[in-house]
DNA sequence: TACATCACG
DNA sequence: ACGTACGTGATGTAG
């Protein structure tokens, strides 16, 4: 048997809202009128048992009642944004639970379920209808009953005729003319002015109809008859206005609207990103719910050590590999301590201590495993482990899959991708963590042997499960390709990047530590003597006591802790006195040494005499990567006092030269690429300086009338726009007023129509879609995009803008590193490639291959990826990297 | 360990 | 009206 229910979502929504107190999930995201939505929801579900459901909302702000009434709704209040953010969340969540929604443009969802329900009622369908709003009795018949909604949400009182009947006196249609008479504030309805639902109701058991009651208004007395002449035209209007319609053009068929009930996983999802942990609870969908709630699956699988097993099984066993797990100790790979390793293998897991891996003859078929390229390993994080084993001697080969990388693309925002979170996320037995195993901090040990080995072996399972769930989400989210042709391949250029490091002469990094040593000795004491007191410079704390507080200057910008002291103050305030100033080249001469002198010399290698950092790729949640240890990827440029830092970065081999090659622009040539702008793309496509264009579009001028000036805030504007433009950034920027932002804004989106699509375009996409993808389908989720709080949600925004421009850039240069190693090795140089610096990549260079290297590295970087808008590099070569500039 | 600051793209 | 530019890492101070 059939049986239809249809929900006015726009009614029930409000309901919840107002009848829930305020409730938010950790993101900040309202959730109260979800919440109340989908109790009721439930309820329904489980009471009515319906074979269909529809879910109808209003859609646009007018509808053809408002042709004959302009008034209609008005005087609304706007409907509070935490509210209107909950709208998209419910849409989602209906997709979850399977329930079909609709909404067409000039109607309300009265009228889609008014017709939906004749329909049903035409059928013989048994129908209820769910809403807030006694509107709908109207709609009840024989087979359709009409639930409203009583004080709080989950409560329902159901209306056929025969309870109309015994509560109002009317039939359905009778409701109209009640609504006619009495109107309805909320809707704006005048009806009759001082008529309300008693008098209404008398009137209506006497005459019938709102027509009826005109007609015999000659029968009424005193005020009444009055009224009644007075307003009949608006009484008439009225009954219009609450005439649901019911033969809306419904474009879909009944059978679109079968309900089958809910996918257990994909509410619980919903759910979990919700936070509704009693609903979670309620319907047992926390069997894949969160990490803690997993239990650890009994082991079926045998720990073996290295020793126990005879050296024919361990072959046979690392043969048939399905998941490894390299255990190391300590943040940098370069310095980090093997701990043991675990191979898992059918039924047996293998573990190999650091002992036994360098001690032992036995360990010789696991290190030849380890090297054999044509051994295929999935594991967990291996880019750090080929270093660690790299400094071993072991040279790792072979790496298929790693499984954190996946994890990574699968959501580059998740800053904890340790396997026990990731087992946790992807909902399968728990393992335990490695705190809970080794303790934390000074309590650091690693545990016995058994223990150890159990918990490497456990691992070494966590991977091996979390090996298909991961595949078949990179497969879902058309991230297959680059997880396997882009960062897989990526990563193993990286560690040869890493590995081979890149030579810094200390004597030119001691000179220049003297000299500034003196130098900020000098400062300091100057300092002291215009304070007129001894105190820690560097202690913004101090500082601010005595700018501000001492020597009374004027402070406008505060911090969490007290009064800001940053560059951006000290140069406002260097007019006002000389120590000023004074503070700003000492915080500059002191950051050069402490970082960048007394760093770097710190992490020169004694063995290598270089420097070795370690790319991170799997922080960035754009899809760039990240460098430490030291970080080689905020060396500094802009000044020259610091620039000098680069004469330090020197070939290893003599005779050599440092060959440096970066992008002309490339988030710009992006951006024009992406927004598929004209005007944009023309200017690339012909070369032209990109910021100078922009002044001439911006200022309306020509080229030759493009004076330094107006370049520099051309350039300014063409930086906004790349993070996602706002009038006060780009005035904060500028030193300019909103206004005047605003203005040079409103002239550059004239100029470039495509960019200001993009722009608006992406934030739609990033609201739809939950996230926003790259042009190598890199993506990235933005949960804030429906915050109700504004800072939250336009910071998602400019998110929305920004990351597929830098996300593609990203791309780029990695392919980019692929390709080029592929030429090297292909053509069997001698080059190196030593550094990426997010569009720039530094090399080392013998004599005889500088003139091939010098075309063949922007070449191979300007065609990485084929795009209408022609990528460039530029290349620059010396004996250092100072020189290569 | 959190915060402020500043180096880079 | 709201108040920020996007993405990182290293250092020193202070609780």
């Amino acid at each position: 048997m059939a049986k239809w229910i249809l929900i006015d979502g726009n009614s029930i929504i409000y309901r919840a809202f107002f009848a829930l107190p305020p409730l938010t999930n950790s993101a900040g995201l309202h959730t109260n009128a979800v919440y109340g939505f989908t109790t009721m929801l439930l309820k329904l579900i489980e009471e009515e048992k319906p074979t269909h459901m529809l879910v109808a909302f209003d859609a646009g702000k007018t509808t053809f009642r408002h042709e004959g009434y302009a008034e209609y709704k008005g005087g609304r209040e706007k409907t509070p944004t935490e509210l209107s953010e909950q709208f998209p969340i419910l849409k989602e969540l209906l997709k979850s639970f399977g329930i079909a929604q609709y909404e067409l443009p000039g109607y309300e969802a009265d009228d889609i379920i008014g017709t939906l329900s004749r329909i049903a009622d035409e059928g013989g369908v048994e129908t209820v209808v769910v809403s807030g709003d006694k509107d709908m009795l109207q709609l009840a018949s024989d087979n359709v009953t009409i639930a409203l909604t009583r004080k709080g949400i989950s409560e329902v009182e159901r209306y056929n005729p025969a309870e109309i009947k015994e509560r109002y006196g009317l039939t359905p249609l009778q409701i109209i003319d009640l609504k006619g008479l009495m109107g309805d504030t909320s809707d704006n309805i005048p009806g009759i002015p001082g008529v309300g639902e008693k008098t209404a109701l008398k009137l209506l058991h006497e005459f019938g109809s709102v027509e009826a009651v005109i007609a015999g208004v000659n029968e009424l007395k005193g005020k009444m008859k009055e009224k009644v002449e007075e307003h009949q035209e608006s009484a008439v209007m009225s009954k219009k206005l609450a005439t649901i319609y019911r033969e809306v053009p419904l474009e879909h068929e009944s059978d679109e609207l079968a309900y089958s009930g809910y996918d257990d996983a994909a509410l619980g999802d919903a759910f979990r990103k919700l936070e509704f942990k009693s609903l979670i609870e309620r319907l047992g969908l926390s069997a894949a719910g969160s990490a803690a709630d997993v239990p650890a699956a009994e082991a079926n699988y045998e720990v073996v050590s290295l020793s126990g097993l005879p050296a024919d099984e361990v072959t046979e066993l690392l043969r048939a590999s399905e998941s490894i797990y390299i255990e190391a100790i300590g943040d940098n790979p370069h310095q980090s301590r093997l701990i043991g390793i675990a191979v898992a293998s059918g039924d047996r897991i293998l573990t190999v201590t650091y002992d036994e891996l360098m001690g032992t003859t036995l360990s010789a078929p696991v290190r030849a495993w380890l090297e054999d390229a044509n051994a295929p390993k999935k594991g967990y994080d291996l880019h750090k482990a080929e270093l660690t084993l790299h400094w071993m001697g072991i040279d790792l080969r072979g790496v298929a899959l790693d499984t954190m990388l996946a994890a990574y693309l699968l959501d580059p925002t998740d800053t904890s991708l340790t396997l026990a979170a990731l087992i946790s996320r992807y909902k399968l037995a728990s393992i335990q963590s490695d705190e809970a195993v080794y303790g934390k901090g000074a309590k650091f040990q690693v545990p016995g042997s058994d223990v150890l080995a159990a918990h490497l072996a456990a691992k070494a399972d966590a991977v091996r499960r979390l090996i298909p769930v991961l595949t078949d989400e990179l497969e879902k989210g058309h991230m297959s390709k680059l997880c396997y042709e882009l960062e897989q391949p990526l990563a193993v250029v990286l560690a040869g990047m890493e590995k081979q490091g890149i030579k810094v002469n200390p004597a030119v990094l001691e000179d220049l530590g003297a000299e500034l040593e003196r130098n900020i000795a000098q400062y300091m004491s100057d300092i002291y003597t215009h304070a007129g007191m001894e105190f820690n410079i560097n202690s913004p704390r101090q500082l601010g006591e005595v700018l501000f507080e001492k020597l009374g200057l004027p402070a406008w910008k505060k911090t969490k802790t007290g009064y800001s002291t940053d560059a951006e103050v000290l140069e406002k305030l260097a007019p006002y006195h000389e120590i000023v100033g004074m503070i700003l080249h000492y915080r500059q001469l002191a950051k050069l040494q402490s970082t960048y002198v007394e760093g770097l010399l710190k992490e020169i290698r004694r063995d290598t005499g270089k420097v070795h950092t370690y790319y991170r790729q799997t922080i960035a949640a754009t899809g760039r990567l990240s460098s430490q240890f030291p970080n080689l990827q905020n060396i500094p440029i802009r000044l020259e006092e610091g620039r000098r830092i680069r004469k330090a970065f020197v070939p290893s081999e003599p005779g050599w030269t440092i060959l440096a090659a970066d992008y002309s622009q490339i988030e710009l040539r992006v951006l024009a690429e992406i927004s598929g702008d004209e005007n944009m793309k023309e200017a690339f496509i012909k070369d032209i300086d990109i910021h100078t264009k922009t002044a001439m579009d911006v200022f309306g001028v020509t080229p030759d009338q493009v004076d330094s000036n107006m370049r520099r805030q051309a350039k300014a504007v063409n930086f906004g726009i790349v993070y996602g433009i706002s009038d006060f950034g780009l005035s904060n920027n500028l030193n300019i007023t909103r206004d005047e932002a605003a203005r040079f804004k409103e002239q550059y989106f004239a100029a470039f129509q495509g960019v200001r699509a993009y722009m608006d375009n992406i934030v739609v996409q990033a609201r739809e879609n939950g996230y926003v993808t790259t042009l190598l389908d890199r993506r990235r989720y933005l949960p804030d995009i429906h915050a109700s709080n504004f800072n939250i949600r336009s910071f998602a925004e400019r998110t929305a803008m920004n990351t597929p421009i830098q996300g593609t850039a990203a791309d780029i240069i990695k392919l980019a590193m692929v390709n080029m190693d592929k030429e090297i090795r292909a053509r069997g140089l001698r080059s190196r490639m030593l550094l990426q610096v997010h569009d720039e990549l530094v090399f080392e260079v013998p004599q005889e291959e500088l003139e091939l290297m010098k075309t063949l590295v922007p070449q191979v970087m300007a065609s990485a990826l084929k795009l209408d808008v022609p990528l460039r590099a530029d290349v620059s070569y010396g004996d250092n990297w100072y020189e290569a500039k």
